[in-house]
DNA sequence: CGGGACAACTTTTTT
DNA sequence: AGTTGTCCCG
């Protein structure tokens, strides 16, 4: 019984996705390509569940990459069923999971307000452990540490399970140590670190069974895009959380998997069908957004991997413009080629065109050399990624400063803004004030508080007594409500100093002063803009920011700013870049893994080489290569109408010149698609068909020779010469070794003897490669140092 | 205690 | 190369 309202929702779609809409019941399996119009199913099938089948909103659980696509599809299922749609549990997996943790998390011994580290925080828990289990920040970096018990989490190891398996070797006893320690740091903190809100609600639902059948029983009907992304816990989360109602469709496409890094398995895509034998299967693969050309190239490309699902995308659209190459003399000449091709194209589209142009590249160190060639022909960029909006130091500060505010026993607030700005507390007053809250069994901020009753303090007392009140009088105007949240906030920027500090560097001359004023400016906008979303919007969505339900009660009587900065504060550790939305007239340089998901008209795709796309280390990696074709893939069809790949002859890169040749993936792709400009024909070669004038040209070779050898003596010259003639005449290894040290890094491992000129022997700790180099970590009786392994005076020890 | 000078680190991708 | 962190001196 289908109304003319209802059908609406099944317009405009092809049979495929229309099967995918009406096929609710059972494990579904969708296989989305590229541009297949996937966002659009998904919106109609969650659409379809409520106003056709009559399913309560709160029993869906719609599970999405990023929180920007989780508000997209609210915004466009709103849009289709109005404000029946709300109350479903739309969100990421971590912003979906914290819920439930929330909620229940007392079960597992945390404090109803646990906090959730970020990656700085994280770095200083792992900084303490290292340092009291005596390993040597040379030896095992905070970073490599937290980086190794990530892959344990994202892999649904425990401590308990890592040590069960553990062969008892030193090594991996410290593992289980470091891991143990890392932990019951974390939870002596009443805090948890990102992964946690996976592992530990998948504990939750192994050690509560009730907590599991309730959350069974709430979602009857659950869905989870880019399903090819998720880790071994996301996928053990789903199958627990579907195992009652069967109702689970996943939508992906394992040719973009692309998270491998962060121990997502492809595999989980690939087994769908033996993990869910009653599954159906539904292919979509009419795209919907590129030419032919560009489609056909993503085809070549994609089609040399062995371990995926056979399909083939195909289009109605027509040929296109051709694939356009440019092969740069440097990094510097690639920049303004496409600095000067973006601008082109804005000059020549109409006003009312909608240019969307994105540049997209391998790692972020790739944009900066194309900011400055943007900044030189004023083109207005916005960069994706990088570092966070919240993870600026000064809005750091801000937010360590509310979070003190708000629970004043949070020691890492404490310690960050004690002293930010300058206010006369250093690291002697500081650790006197530990010991001092050590014997008292206070809090530092309490300890702050009673300073004058200890005579070591006696110094400080007075500015630390002020600092107290400074936080008193705060939390005095948070809980009178008589500010808005945004005029307090502002008010926490104003009394903590911060903005007085920033301006008087901002006088004296500092040039990063300004930008960070306008962060803290900025911040306050985005307060602004929370507030009213609470304020207008229904309780229903109230509810679908906190399952705290005390937390919840308060907003819903009374809308205290306490209740709002405890929101406030809780997205800010959720909220990424990636979740801003995009402006449309200015260019748009992101990596291709930020791009994913989305289109653009133009995409270029920069430093197209061996050994940045595809990245170095993939070559060492079992399925790396895989993986970059992946990404590669992906870059290829973010394209709607026209692709530029690029790629530099020689590149200046972390301090060293690299030569690579052209990357694979764009040798992938058949001539007769593509246009090549620039010097392939060979060194300081140009066949002249780049479309620049004769002047140009000179600039042209000028900028190219002075940026090639300006910087460089002569010897030097050769030497690339030589090398670059090796690695054009396709001899694989892209980065001989430089000779000079005559030591050879491969035939050396940790524990081999080396000699060092002036430190005599010692033994090989670690060796880490570094591109075209490799750092050794040798240890002489006792004393540490590091050596670049090609500057070093070392040779090997008969 | 604060600011400046130097050393050391980065070198994939991120919820 | 550029940025961040640490050490030392005023």
């Amino acid at each position: 019984m289908t109304s003319f309202e209802d059908s609406v929702l099944l317009k405009n779609l092809n049979s495929e996705q229309k099967r995918a809409v009406l096929t609710t019941e059972g494990p579904l399996l969708i296989l989305a390509g590229a541009g297949s119009g996937k966002t659009r199913v998904i919106t109609r099938r969650v659409a379809w569940l409520i106003r056709q089948l009559g399913v309560h909103p709160a029993r869906i659980l719609a599970i999405t990459f990023t929180n920007k696509a989780a508000n997209e599809m609210k915004e466009r299922i709103e849009r289709l069923i109005g404000l029946e749609s709300r109350g479903s549990w739309i969100g990421t997996f971590h912003s979906m999971m914290l819920r439930i943790l929330r909620r229940y998390g007392s079960l597992l011994g945390y404090r109803s307000s646990f906090t959730i580290f970020d990656t700085t925080d994280q770095r200083r828990v792992m900084a303490d452990v290292l340092k009291e289990l005596k390993i040597s920040e040379r030896i095992l970096s905070p970073r490599e540490a937290l980086a190794m018990i990530s892959r344990y989490k994202n892999d649904d190891v425990s401590p308990e399970e890592l040590e069960s398996r553990s062969s008892g070797y030193y090594i991996d006893r410290q593992r289980v140590d470091i891991y143990r320690a890392y932990q019951k740091s974390l939870f002596e903190k009443n805090a948890l670190d990102f992964d946690d809100i996976l592992t530990q609600t998948l504990r939750l639902f192994r050690e509560h069974p009730h907590v599991l059948e309730n959350c069974q029983q709430q979602f009857t009907y659950i869905l989870v895009d880019e399903y090819q992304d998720t880790n071994v816990v996301q996928y053990e989360l789903i199958r627990l959380l579907s195992a009652k109602s069967r109702n689970l469709c996943v939508v992906g496409d394992d040719d973009q998997s692309i998270y491998g890094f962060r121990g997502a398995t492809i595999r989980n895509i690939l087994d769908f069908e033996d993990d869910f034998p009653d599954c159906t299967v539904i292919r979509l693969e009419q795209n919907y957004r590129s030419t032919k050309t560009i489609l056909a190239a993503a085809n070549q490309v994609i089609q040399e991997n062995r371990s995926r699902k056979k399909k083939t995308l195909w289009t109605a659209h027509g040929e296109g413009e051709p694939i356009l190459m440019y092969r740069a003399a440097d990094h510097i000449d690639e920049a303004r080629f496409i600095a000067r091709e973006v601008q082109r194209r804005f000059q020549l589209a109409d006003d009312h065109e909608e240019i969307e142009i994105a540049v997209l590249y391998r790692m972020n160190a790739l944009s900066r050399n194309l900011e400055f060639a943007l900044r030189e022909l004023g083109i207005e960029y916005i960069i994706y990624g990088g570092t966070r909006f919240y993870d600026r130091a000064e809005i750091k500060d801000v937010t360590a400063y509310l979070s003190l505010i708000q629970s004043p026993e949070d020691e890492i607030a404490f310690r960050r803004v004690i002293n930010q700005p300058r206010r006369g507390i250093g690291a002697v007053t500081l650790e006197r004030l530990a010991e001092f809250a050590g014997q008292r069994g206070l809090t530092l901020f309490e300890a702050a508080r009673r300073a004058g009753e200890d005579p070591d303090l006696a110094r400080a007392a007075g500015r630390l007594t002020l600092f107290v009140k400074m936080i008193d009088t705060l939390r005095d105007a948070l809980l009178s409500e008589e500010l808005s949240f945004a005029e307090f906030v502002r008010m926490v920027e104003v009394d903590s100093g911060l903005i007085a500090y920033y301006q008087e560097l901002k006088a004296r001359g500092d040039v990063e002063a300004g930008s960070r004023l306008e962060n803290l400016e900025e911040l306050i906008s985005d307060a602004i803009e929370f507030e009213a979303r609470l304020d207008t919007e229904s309780l229903d969505d109230i509810w679908e920011l906190s399952h705290d339900d005390e937390l919840r009660e308060e907003l819903i009587t009374d809308r205290s700013l306490k209740g709002v900065l405890r929101l406030f504060l809780e997205r800010a550790v959720l909220y990424t870049d990636q979740d801003k939305e995009r402006e449309t007239p200015k260019v748009s340089l992101m990596t291709v893994h930020s791009a994913k998901g989305l289109e653009f008209s133009t995409v270029f795709i920069m430093g197209a080489e061996e050994g940045i796309f595809p990245s170095m280390q993939s070559f060492q990696e079992p399925d790396g290569i895989e993986e970059e074709r992946r990404l590669a893939y992906v870059a290829v069809t973010r394209a709607k109408r026209e692709l530029i790949i690029s790629s530099a002859v020689s590149r200046l890169l972390f301090g060293h010149t690299q030569y690579n040749p052209p990357s694979r993936f764009s040798d992938d792709i058949s001539e007769d698609l593509v246009e090549k400009r620039g010097v392939y024909g060979g060194y300081l070669d140009s066949d002249g068909s780049d479309g620049m004038s004769s002047s140009e040209h000179g600039e042209f070779f000028r900028d190219m020779v002075n940026s090639v050898l300006k910087k460089r003596h002569a010897v030097e010259a050769q030497e690339d010469e030589r090398v670059y003639k090796a690695v054009t005449s396709r001899q694989m290894d892209p980065l001989p070794k430089k000779e000079s040290s005559g030591l050879d890094v491969s035939e050396l491992k940790p524990g081999d003897t080396v000699r060092h000129v002036t430190f005599g022997i010692g033994e090989i700790q670690k060796i880490t490669e570094t591109g075209d180099d490799a750092i050794l970590v040798i240890d002489f009786d006792g004393r540490i140092k590091r050596f670049m392994a090609s500057q070093s005076a070392l040779s090997i020890d008969e």
